[in-house]
DNA sequence: AAAATCATTGCAATCGGTTGCATTCGTATG
DNA sequence: CATACGAATGCAACCGATTGCAATGATTTT
């Protein structure tokens, strides 16, 4: 007989080997107590009766999941990160790292209102720690979240009395270096695209002034637009904003989504890119170089980014101190997209 | 005194309220076996203690979890779709319907090499049920795993001697449309770029051969390219197909991206775009709108096909029986993308 | 007033494992 | 030979809820 009945319960199996439930569950879980022979008889049998143990007992009684619960943070309403390819890419590394360490991985993308509603949550409730993609502009809610004992880590920028462990690409830099090279081409009027409440869209753009103050160009509140991530309504804000009448040759964006959704609304009016207004973006997602013109954008190490989440994390679950960390970005210059301005 | 100690398990609350576990487990669940006044004295109790009960607990005695794993099938080794947009905004979708119905998503982008390996997996075993996103090439091992007795349902196309439910597009539908939409543009050597191991695309290849045929038009063997979804290999995939020698003046590509990273590989070498060969996308995906020139494509009805793909599942999970559904797409033409050969 | 009925509530088993402690058995030691 | 000791195994409590059935008390019926 290749297949004998299937045993299901660990009490089965101790049946059948005449051994007690302690004794097969120790056998099992390779214990010191039990004895080789008895040890080797069990897992023969487990093996032959296609026994396999029961995941959602045992956490229940070891009181632990080893489940990690990754939120989406959205805009309210407009729902922008779910439909962006960075966190996509974001996701799967995380989702990558956390297997390689047997964890697995409950999604949410529920808008956090109030950490008490979500505290009722199997998301929270079930998950040994929280890894959020993006502050979203909830910078407040999280922070109250962090008064929980419960493990957690945010993708994010700096915000002011954080209280949770955060870990984030270098904004500051990506915006200056980005800023700069438009500048070193000869732009003079560079204009800057984003929702300054998102913490990190906040900081590139503290990065933007710093290199215009660093050229000694004067920072233009004209040249600052809030524009939405969903590419939809992000064609309204672009239009709106040439119809103000302003002057600019150069466009900063707060992502490579943003900076696509803009170059199409500007080619559609007629506008050059990059001949009349140059347009960088952020992220490097892998359609930026397949764009026409290709997107000079910063980069954000994505895969070791998401390793360093999952790593922040488990450290926290294991009970030990985690500090926050900052994952370097590069400027990713390509062809024809920052030349210099035909004016 | 407004916060009291907090209470965190049912026999807490229920010493406190002078009653038995059974009696506090009856009243927070609005048993009519409770009377009235006692079920608001202990839920008034439960309130002021902030007491949230053990969902873990519950669902653990309850024999279910409200967890349905989803896997992102993946094209071994490539691992396509976890960077393809399209099944991002499906993961979205789904996500958004199974928490409209109380059930948490546990993520899962593993390979799905054997079906005995996978049982064993939290993935599947906490799970009620299973939802697929894409069938890869892995047809086989889905039909495998639709032994076991749970509940599942795959996204993808039409295979040989399947067993597991199925939701999927109108494939051959959509590859006859949009080959048809080139065909009438007066485009005569149509090629198409995908890998027919995946059924999807099989039969999107196969409403191409349909085109072809009814518009009398011979299918050459060279005129089809095994081109990977992911875009770095993309590239070479198209030149190596450009080199080949072959006259073509038309290329249907099995998604959107790897038609955007078609087209920009095309304009790299200098071949104008649709000018000298027009190229079509499948999905619609939110960027392919945005592309230069605009992407004519084939639209799939996202977050109609998640509802399905969730409801389909959770009648499974009911006892019910589900059947298979077509969900169907619509062609999307974009202006200058699908325009009259130059030639 | 005794019996029957009904509305409430409590007891205890159960889900499937893990683990501290007691017990058993075999062997080495005094 | 009796005692002690160590290795191997079993007993039973436990994780935190739900629920069938018994028990209690109040109310109605005869």
């Amino acid at each position: 007989m290749k297949s004998p009945k299937v045993i299901n319960t660990l009490q089965g199996l101790a049946d059948i080997a005449g051994v007690s439930r302690a004794t097969a569950s120790r056998a099992l879980n390779d214990s010191p107590l039990i004895s080789d022979k008895t040890k080797q008889r069990i897992q023969a049998l487990a093996e032959q009766h296609r026994y396999s143990l029961n995941t959602k007992a045992r956490d229940f009684r070891l009181q632990r999941s080893n489940l990690v619960s990754v939120i989406f943070m959205l805009d309210i309403p407009s729902k922008q990160h779910m439909s962006d390819p960075f966190f996509l890419e974001m996701l799967g590394a995380v989702a990558d790292c956390l297997a390689e360490h047997d964890y697995d991985l409950l999604l949410a993308h529920a808008p956090v209102t109030d950490a008490l509603a979500l505290g009722r949550t199997r998301v929270l409730q079930q998950a040994d720690g929280l890894i959020f993609l993006g502050q979203g502009t909830q910078h407040r809610e999280l922070n109250d979240l962090a008064l929980s004992e419960k493990p957690m880590v945010v993708w994010g920028g700096q915000a002011a009395g954080r209280r949770y462990t955060l870990v984030g690409g270098d904004n500051h830099q990506g915006g200056f270096q980005v800023t700069q090279h438009l500048l070193s081409l000869g732009r003079k009027k560079v204009a800057f695209f984003g929702n300054l409440l998102n913490p990190e869209i906040r900081a590139r753009h503290q990065g933007y002034e710093r290199a215009l103050s660093v050229a000694g160009v004067e920072p233009m509140s004209s040249l600052r637009k809030d524009v939405p991530f969903q590419m939809q309504e992000a064609r309204h804000a672009v239009i709106d904003f040439l119809h103000s009448g302003v002057d600019v040759d150069a466009i900063v964006c707060a992502s490579d989504v943003m900076a696509l959704a803009t170059i199409a609304t500007l080619q559609s009016e007629g506008i050059a890119v990059p001949g009349d207004i140059a347009v960088t973006g952020y992220d490097d997602i892998a359609l930026a170089s397949y764009s026409n013109p290709p997107l000079t954008t910063v980069r954000q190490n994505i895969q070791w980014s998401g390793r360093v989440l999952v790593e922040t994390v488990l450290s926290q679950i294991r009970g030990e101190t985690a500090s926050d960390t900052t994952v370097s970005s590069q400027l990713q210059v390509r062809e024809s997209c920052g030349a210099a301005a035909s004016t």
